[in-house]
DNA sequence: CGGCATTAGCTGCCAAGGCAGACAATATCA
DNA sequence: TGATATTGTCTGCCTTGGCAGCTAATGCCG
């Protein structure tokens, strides 16, 4: 397929780069992040598990798993936590009884609803320089770049 | 400050914020171009300190730590690991003997000319439905994102 | 010069993520 | 139905990154 030369091989600098871009970003907004969830205990990842039960984005751990790119093993243990905590709840599937369900308690609903202004008021912070325009614009640039990527981890396995 | 309300606590849903979005696209890129390291026995980091030193982008591992984000003892195990390879030699500064300075040997220079051309390729398939202005816009908003992510931690600081 | 703070790098320790293997439940299909 | 494959979850093991503390070298005063 005749594709756009957007890098050539001869003039590659890696800080102009998409890929150590997208890193930059992705590490300052967590690193931006972080201590808000410290103040109360938490971490990013039992956040993402919070917000994505509230969110009906997921239902079990393997869905998690699906939408986020993580690993299993490892999210068994981040769910042992907040379950430990009281902030959710393992309920084995009546249907399909390998599937355990995962539901947020009272107290856990209370926590995202009480933590969410402050991811907010984040996010905002970060795109205060923004207008709504870029920030439509990054957003859907953000998608066509994980599209795109994907599809580059596919083409990798088949080389 | 009055600042634009990009988002708001009533409707926040997790799939759509900026931070998610970065945090998909960096796993995509990783996932996509990590398996082409591993082809040759290297992981992501590894590549970066090599990219590093060639691009002159820093000379010792302080520097590395400071563009990249990244820890100094983590740095130092990375470090080993290409020097007992034989990719780079770590030598005392002359003129500052806490100091080491990093140079690439010839094996480390031919090993990242023959890997430029995987990584320019895969970051190319990424953005192979991407415009050159599209691509040039991506690169200017996600600059701008990192400046204002990094302005949100230190208020996060002060708070 | 002598003392104190700072800097660069390294080490040990801990937490988190990836991977592979195990297990129970379910699906598939002859 | 019975045999086999697949699915969802969990566990053990290993690697990696973060953090705190250490040492050697330097800078900064007085």
């Amino acid at each position: 397929m005749a594709r756009a030369k957007h890098y050539q091989a001869s003039t590659y600098k890696a800080r102009t780069s998409v890929g150590y871009l997208v890193k930059r970003a992705q590490t300052a907004m967590v690193n931006g992040i972080e201590p808000a969830f410290a103040e109360h205990g938490f971490n990013l990842m039992q956040w993402i598990v919070l917000i994505y039960l509230r969110d009906g984005i997921a239902l079990n751990a393997k869905d998690i798993c699906a939408e986020f790119q993580y690993n299993s093993g490892a999210l068994t243990r981040v769910i042992d936590q907040l379950e430990e905590r009281g902030y959710i709840e393992r309920r084995r599937s009546r249907n399909d009884r390998r599937s355990v369900e995962l539901h947020l308690t009272d107290s856990g609903r209370e926590l995202v609803k009480s933590l969410v202004p402050v991811v907010v008021d984040r996010l905002n912070q970060a795109l205060s320089d923004f207008t709504r325009a870029e920030v439509s614009e990054l957003t859907r640039l953000l998608n066509k770049l994980i599209a795109g990527s994907q599809s580059m981890a596919s083409a990798g396995e088949a080389a």
